[in-house]
DNA sequence: CGCATCTCTC
């Protein structure tokens, strides 16, 4: 069980310091490490000296921080650390050459055989020093911030240690790792820690110091040490390795529940703080649910969360569509009493945007103005990414001036969210006018714009001109990054140029780019998709090695492509690591894993992980079911297919365009689709109810689809389909009639034919994503596609 | 901050 902070205020308990870590890990470590410690029977102490309660009141408050050591700090205490730091400056400096040997020399030899006179002297007359003056001292040194005096501090304990002058050591070189792990010189806290058998005292020392420069590897790794010598960590380490991985934007979903387990099953007590860090954590790993869960567990107690915890957890609700929640919580603030400010706002905000809400987003932020709270560049640009995908680039354009106007400077986001939305229609030729009119601005490029730019180029195959613009990133001398490394490896894997992605993948870690998850999906992607298992393994392996655990998205990515593949056994055993793992399985992945029976026709086991699926308590998704359509299809179950169909009606499911072509798909499988396109009007009916009217009237009423609309895509299929069951004949005649296309005897029973020389030259780019899909997927059929494609395209280029 | 990776029909 968790232990809760007494509820005595509405508010979690916030400690503010000066030096939270510091402070904090004394008031809880000290009773830990007396009781620990004297537990450990090989401890070299027989017991630890008990702690005066003065010490305590010894902080790093910013008076001492500027505190010197030859002045005030001398005055204060009856002692002058003068001599003492002298002779030490002195024996430093001597033997520079060889500070090494120096220093462990001076560490390993306990009792000296000889000594010279002056020296034992000098420690004589400190030997009333009490401890607390000492530990003072050595924060006063650590606190200057500058090596020599870092090297003083830690020449100060060796030299204690050597007289026998101080009892706590194991303090001391706590304060040393602090110390050092403030001013980021993690490494020689290493070298101190081996110095000594660690305790839980220098422990949490040097985990806070990792954790605080953002050396997460090193602080679980020292977690999980500690926890095998037998000690349980501080939750103040939780705290600090949970804000650090938020800080870095490294955290994820798996790392969040592996801590969460932790801190469960060792009864780790968590503070306010903690909790909201914990909140925040799955929120920002984008676990919403295990959030939400958490803040009504620690409301119920009647604590109320940090308004940013709060922020944190609205925005990954709306980030997964969750407005209604998001709407809530955000409520519930405003009841609070807090007034909601602009990051509130726009966490909300965000959530109508992803969920294409453009009615509520307008509202949402003139109640923002309302208020007197001012839009900000998020802001903008949220909005004008919701007019764009609705494809209203007047109201977007609109946005812009406005926001010129409020003195908010469009910047590179604003632009790169704009061809992001182009990006996502297909429409990649509109990079150079974005390019341009950005420059118009006079709006620079920045990285994040040229990795969508890149990404944008890479979707629509145009691999030259992702290489192309990722040179002209280097040429104006900004460095790729992760993300960017990732979708220019990603773009070729996607293009069939695996080799070619493999070259990218060593020229990125050449480069000093170390890979992350996402780059090591990618790349198990890339290597499923050819079947090279061992090297797939290579890779689970290495990415491990370098402390980046696989995630959701790598399982879901096993999962399919050892099922694709076949695999099936494999690809159980990936479910079976993952939810041992104690991560819970994801719809995509049983997705994936229905998709892979269902391309096998294997219907009886697709059946059986959609039923394991629901099990899990997961919904059925529509992908679900019209992979399950697919799989009785495949089966050449018909009747079973048509049953899903009606599953899905009962249960509020909305038959979709796939939903529908999987089933004609199914009944050409079974050699019924003429006579159900012929004979039934059922078919048809089925189309216009789910509002592809237009497609089915157009076929059959001998008319040429009209274009522009999102539909086009489905008109091809259909034409395709219809030419595989023999009704190209059908199709040109009605082509020929509606367009002048004159064939000829060679191509008139080619689908690429009629694909392209339906496309009218002024609406090009609504059937680039279609035809490039096709030739990405299929390039022996369409090999020869760029070629014409080319032909209908204007060239642009930069400049 | 954001941008990148996985799942349905061709």
């Amino acid at each position: 069980m968790m232990l809760l902070p007494v509820p005595g205020s509405t508010c979690f308990p916030s400690i503010q310091l000066a030096s939270p870590t510091l402070i904090r890990h004394h008031h809880h470590v000290w009773p830990l490490s007396a009781t620990a410690a004297a537990a450990v029977t090989n401890s070299s102490e027989p017991h630890l000296p008990p702690i005066p309660s003065s010490s305590t009141t010894i902080h790093l408050t910013s008076t001492s921080r500027r505190r010197r050591f030859g002045d005030d700090q001398a005055a204060a205490s009856p002692y002058d650390f003068g001599p003492l730091l002298t002779f030490l400056a002195n024996s430093l400096s001597s033997d520079d050459d060889s500070a090494s040997s120096s220093s462990s020399s001076s560490s390993s030899t306990s009792s000296p055989t000889s000594l010279d006179p002056s020296e034992f002297q000098l420690a004589q007359s400190y030997r009333a020093v009490p401890a607390p003056l000492w530990h003072s001292l050595l924060k006063s040194l650590c606190a200057s911030h500058s090596s020599s005096d870092i090297g003083l501090a830690y020449a100060v304990v060796s030299w204690l240690q050597k007289h026998n002058l101080c009892f706590s050591y194991e303090l001391l070189y706590s304060i040393l790792i602090h110390a050092l792990g403030r001013s980021e010189k993690l490494y020689e806290a290493f070298l101190l820690s081996q110095r000594q058998s660690l305790t839980p005292l220098t422990y949490n020392a040097l985990i806070g110091a990792c954790a605080r420069n953002g050396d997460l590897e090193k602080a679980l790794h020292l977690m999980s040490r500690m926890r095998q010598d037998g000690y349980r960590s501080d939750f103040v380490n939780y705290s600090l390795i949970i804000q650090s991985l938020t800080r870095s934007n490294k955290i994820d979903s798996p790392i969040m529940f592996k801590l969460y387990r932790e801190i469960e099953s060792e009864s780790i007590e968590i503070d306010g703080q903690l909790f909201n860090d914990i909140i925040a954590g799955f929120a920002k790993a984008g676990e919403p649910s295990q959030a939400v869960h958490l803040l009504a567990m620690v409301q119920a107690t009647g604590l109320s969360p940090k308004t940013a915890t709060l922020v944190a957890v609205i925005s990954a609700l709306g980030n997964s569509g969750r407005v209604v929640e998001a709407e809530a919580i955000f409520e519930e603030m405003r009841e609070g009493g807090l007034q909601p400010r602009t990051r509130a706002y726009n966490a909300l905000l965000k959530g109508y945007v992803k969920a294409g809400q453009l009615k509520d987003a307008e509202s949402i932020v003139s109640q923002m103005e309302k208020s007197g709270i001012s839009p900000d560049e998020h802001t903008y640009s949220l909005l004008i990414d919701a007019y764009a995908n609705a494809g209203r680039w007047e109201s977007a354009r609109i946005v812009l001036k406005e926001m010129e106007a409020s003195n908010v400077q469009p910047n590179s986001y604003v632009f790169s969210r704009i061809l992001a939305s182009y990006r996502d229609r297909g429409e990649w030729q509109k990079s150079f006018q974005v390019l341009r009119e950005m420059k118009s601005s006079g709006v620079r490029p920045d990285r994040h714009f040229y990795n969508v730019m890149i990404d944008t180029f890479g979707k629509s195959n145009c691999l030259d001109h992702a290489m192309a613009t990722f040179e002209r990133m280097l040429s104006e001398g900004i460095h790729p990054d992760t993300v960017t490394w990732n979708t220019l490896i990603d773009c070729h894997c996607k293009s069939g140029h695996h080799v070619r992605a493999e070259e990218l993948f060593e020229e990125m870690q050449q480069s000093g780019c170390a890979p992350c998850a996402t780059t090591y999906n990618i790349m198990i992607n890339s290597f499923g998709e050819q079947q090279r298992w061992d090297e797939v393994k290579g890779l689970l392996g290495k990415m491990q090695s370098q402390g980046l655990l696989p995630n959701i998205v790598t399982y879901t990515t096993l999962v399919d492509i050892y099922g694709k593949s076949g695999r099936f056994t494999d690809a159980i055993e990936c479910l079976e690591v993952m939810k041992s793992a104690g991560m819970k399985p994801s719809p995509t992945m049983y997705n994936a894993l229905i998709n892979a029976y269902a391309q096998r026709g294997l219907s009886e086991q697709a059946l059986n992980a959609f039923r394991v699926m629901r099990a899990d308590g997961l919904k059925p998704s529509p992908l679900a079911l019209n992979s399950l359509i697919n799989a009785f299809g495949e089966d050449r179950r018909d009747t079973e297919a048509f049953s899903v169909l009606q599953y899905m009606k009962e249960n509020d499911l909305k038959p979709d365009v796939v939903t529908y072509t999987t089933l004609m798909k199914t009944l050409i499988r079974v050699d019924k689709f003429c006579k159900h396109l012929r004979q039934s009007d059922d078919f048809a009916g089925m189309m216009i109810r789910t509002g592809h009217r237009a497609r089915v009237s157009n076929i059959k009423g001998n008319r040429v689809p009209e274009y522009g609309n999102n539909d086009t895509e489905y008109t091809l299929y259909q034409i395709a389909i219809a030419e595989t069951i023999g009704l190209a004949h059908l199709l040109f005649e009605i082509l020929e009639q509606n367009m002048n296309i004159n064939r000829t005897d060679d191509n008139k029973k080619s689908l690429k034919y009629v694909l392209i020389s339906c496309i009218p030259s002024s609406s090009t780019s609504i059937f680039f994503p279609y035809l490039l899909l096709l030739s990405t997927k299929y390039p022996s059929r369409y090999s020869s596609m760029d070629t014409h494609l080319s032909n209908k395209v204007g060239t642009e280029d930069f400049e």
